[in-house]
Order: structure tokens, then C-alpha cells, then sequence
RNA sequence: AGGGCAGAUCAGGCCAUCGCUCGCGCGCGUGUCCUUCACGGGGUGCGCGCGGGAGAGGAAAGUCCGGGCUCCACAGAGCGGAACGCCGGGCAACGCCCGGGACUCGCACGCCGAGCCCAGCCCUGCGUGCGAGGACAGAGAGUGCCACAGAAAACAGACCUCCUCAUCGGGCCCUCCGGGGCGCGUGAGAGCGGACCUUGGCAACGAGGACCGCGAGGGAAGGGUGAAAAGGCGGGGCAAGAGCCCACCGCCCUCCCGGCAACGGGAGGGGCACGGAAAACCUCGUUCGGAGCAAAGCCAAGCAGCAGGGGGCUGCUCGCCCGCCGGAAGCAUCCGUUCCGACGCCCUGCGGGUAGGCUGCACGAGGGCCCGGGAAACCGCGGCCCCCAGAGAGAUGGUGGUCCUUGACAGAACCCGGCUUAUCGAUCUGCCCUUUUU
RNA sequence: GCGGGAGUAGUUCAGACCGGAGAGAACGGACCCCUCGAAAGGUUCAGGUCGCGGGUUCGAAUCCCGCCUCCCGCA
């Protein structure tokens, strides 16, 4: 259950995405891009987005499902209560560059757990 | 063994572990409903855990066709529009598939005819075999188009060339000197006539240059232009020619035979009319209502609004009576009175659009094997077996190991049948060609 | 997912159907003239796989078919 990335663990719905877009804090890294903001519960939920370009649907779905597994192996580092969304821009990376410049970013934006 | 063509199948595999989506079973917690006096039992929903199972494609793509399904519209017919178009069959339907026919192209072989130095070459046509191709109805119904070039581009025409007569110029013969006959050339770069310019000459006139005019026909073979030139080729014929006549071929018409048909074969006749293009308009035949799962249906909640009921007048506003609350005057205080201000509702039903949830949503023109029919596509109320993704920010990934041929194009979104496009390869079957061996 | 539209010079467009035959305009760019110099003005010039590939045709920017890219609308 602790390394588990269901439902509850997702933003699921389409406004709940829009508000991010139009209100939430946002920093920038190498090809990703943090969108966050506080959301008032004791858990944290999770979104990823593919900005536009990215070729066809497999390739759109192939970062989605590396950006998944990256937030899925590092949430346990991040301080709950917050809304997360990733948004793709740069393409191509691979699974273990993902995973460092997410955790990057989710330094700088000062949302790292106290362990 | 290698290569080519056609068809079918597969689309990296395995192990461990952490994750995702959806069913199934069990357990726990919890909400609700039914039953019971109660214990308890049952239905249903949610959450969690465990076990076990399933989880993208041949193109899922492009959205180019055809359907199912849903809603809307609809008496019938016509006009208009769109798509399709050899024939037969298949299919739920199709622009798809199968088979057949004609045409075009390529290769090989053979043959008729004509030309030439008769060896052979070349041209045209035909037949047979193999292979390939495709929007393959109609241009002998109408309108329009065919640039440039060329004389002429579609009811043909007449530039050059060809031919005849008239004209003109020589030649030969005859003659009664008036002329006649024969034959040649010319028939528009020659010749004749007219007027002009330059030059020589006193002039008559000569030489040179450029311009204008010169009658009547025959015929369409040849030249040249063009993508295309008005049946092809050869012979006869003719002043020269021409389907004018003839042979072969093409074309058209009629008849007979074969075939379900497209069409094929044969005989007779016509005497050439009928250029291309319909992916120009169009004509003929067949088919077609529109929109699309973001369709459409259901559920609960709240809002605007509408209708009805509970006091009266009014379509509405202002206002009045009435009700209630607050304040002020007056009064020792309260009720009441007067004035001022604010408020004027409740219940039931309907309910566009939006956001949420559920359905649609996966048992179907379903798949596999066999049997039967058929030449094949395909078909069978013939037999057995199987259930095979169902999300909703949108599920197949990470890590470690291992093996090989080092893994292409690429991700379902209501569902099927096709087409088109992208694609590393592997295996099997059938046919053809080359080489080697027996 | 469904439906619709458009690709022509560096940019914005015409030409495209009826009706096929020299690829054009404006702005922008370069040279020159004008000016002491510049701007404005004037002359000349360059710049095009007509998105790509097939087909029909004597001939395709145009007609037909198949792809590619971009844009818009529908909850």
C-alpha cells in the first residue's frame, strides 16, 4: 500500500486539472515543468500531463508511464497535502533522468518531507 | 542450395519482484432495506486485505467507402444533388471480394501479304502461349473545347506541288499565201502588260532594280506543321488523281451458330460515314432522408423560470386593507391609538442548459477445429469446443537476471465488413526460374 | 473521438469552378538615380519542387485519386 499509486492517489477530475493550470505555483526544470498547490486534506494527488508535439500516442504514453513510475518511487519524500501536476515538455528521456530531475524539482519548490 | 511471385501464421521469449485496469471467490469493517419480540437470516452499496484469472493491432492509424445501433424528420410522387458504371456470382451492404470477357502494354514463337540486289532485312497485320495493367457505360443525342505551329483542327479545306483548257513563245510539214496540221515548252521564280527608281544617251532607246495586274477548271495522291490531318497498304485506272474499281485488313449493317450474359465464330452486303477528350457540361441505368456514442436514455441535488393551491382588488407598477417586526409621539406601565421604516410567504408539480453519477459498453453479420456444397469468393436452423480489453487526465510500466535472430511500424475509446497508408523480420504451403547431385 | 476548412515568392493574397496552354500583384530585399547625408520618391533586378506522389490529357497550379502538414467547430 505505501508504494501504491491508485485512485485516490490521482487527480481525476477536469476541472480539478484547470485549476491548477489557472492557479497553482509553478517551477521549471531540465524538460519538466511542477505545477502545486496546497489542497487542504492530508494526502497528496498526482497528475502528469504531455504537452503538445510529442509524436503519436505511443510516444505520448510512454513519458506518462515513466513520469508515473518516477512520482511513484519518490513520494514517500514529499510532504502531503498537496496537489502535484508534471507537466512533460521536453521528450525522450529516460526512466532514471526523469526520476533525478523530478526529485530536483521537488526540492526547489520546498516540498520535501521531513523524514 | 539460391532467387521471384501468391497465400497463411507470429510480432522478442522466460524467471523474480514492485506497481496499473477489470471480473471471480473468501474474509473484515460500515451504510441502507426486508423479516423477527429478540438472537439471527437475506438483499444491496462502499472501503480494505488475501487468493486466483484476464488485459491493445495487423494495421488499433488515415477517416476514404459500406452497414448495425441511437435520436430527429417523414402521405405519395417529382425536381434538384451526390455516388457508382463490361458481364455473372458472393455479401447485411459496398466504391469491396471471386470468376469470366474485351482492350492496352511487354516478351517468345509461328504465319499471310507488300517492297528491295530474293540470302536476308525491314514494315504492316494476324494467331498462339506467358506476364502485367485499370474510374472498362455512352463522343454514329446535344452544347462547348482542341493553345502554338500549320493552307486547313471538324457540315473539312486548298499554301506549295500535280494535271487540263484558254493565253503566250519557238520548231517541223502542207499551202490556192487567206491559213491549216503535228509536236514541244509555258501556264506565274518563266512570259506578257502597266507605271516607278537608278544609270548611259541630244533623242529614239538600252541596261539594272523593286512594285502591281493577268482567265476557266480537275483533283486531294505527295510535301511541310502538329499530340492528332479525315480509313491503311498495294495494284489497276487516269490528263493528273481519288473506294473510281479490285485483293487483304479495319469499320458499319443484316443473318446464322455457341454462351445465362459480357462476348466470340462464320456468311452475306455496304463503299467509308464514324478524330480526340465524358478524371468538360451532359445522356442513360442503379442506389441514396439527416445527424452522429461528445448520439441517446436514466438518477438525485440546487438555481432561474412557469403552473396550481393556501386571504381580497390588479396584466404590471404605484398604492390600500390585512399580518408581523422595529422605532417615535403620548402615557407611571401594558394593551390599544397615530406616524415612520423594513418585510410579505408557504406547499406541490413541471423544469432548458451546465457540472456529477449510472446506462449505452461488449455474446457478436463472434472465434477455433472438423464435415458438407461450390471452380473460387463464400455459404450451411451440420457437429464439437471457447468467452477473448472495456478505460474515462484515459489502464501493459520500473528494477534485477537470462537466452536468441538485438526486436519494425506503432496504442482500443460504440461495434462490425472493406479500402488505403506505415512496417525490422521469422516460419509454413503452393507455383515458376537457375545451378548442383542422384 | 466526431465533423469541417486551407496549403502558390520572405509575408498577405489573386490566378484554380463554369472555361486547362505566358505564374502574377502589394508589402518586404538588393543595386542604381535623386540628396551634403538620410527619409520619401523613381528605375532595374533577384526571389517559386504552385505541400508531396501517382493518374487522365498533346499539355496539369488548375481535373481525378492517395498521402503529409496546419487551422477551426462539437461536451
Amino acid at each position: 500500500m505505501r508504494r501504491s499509486l491508485s485512485r485516490k492517489d490521482r487527480l481525476r477530475r477536469n476541472s480539478e486539472i484547470r485549476e491548477l493550470f489557472s492557479s497553482a505555483a509553478r517551477i521549471e526544470g531540465r524538460g519538466v515543468k511542477l505545477l502545486y498547490r496546497s489542497n487542504g486534506s492530508r494526502e497528496n494527488r498526482f497528475a502528469v500531463v504531455v504537452a503538445r508535439g510529442c509524436g503519436g500516442a505511443v510516444r505520448r504514453n510512454r513519458e506518462k508511464r515513466i513520469t508515473r513510475e518516477a512520482y511513484r518511487s519518490l513520494k514517500e519524500t514529499i510532504s502531503s497535502g498537496n496537489d502535484l501536476l508534471f507537466l512533460i515538455v521536453r521528450f525522450g528521456a529516460t526512466f532514471t533522468d526523469r526520476c533525478a530531475s523530478m526529485r530536483q524539482l521537488v526540492g526547489r519548490a520546498g516540498l520535501r518531507a521531513a523524514e
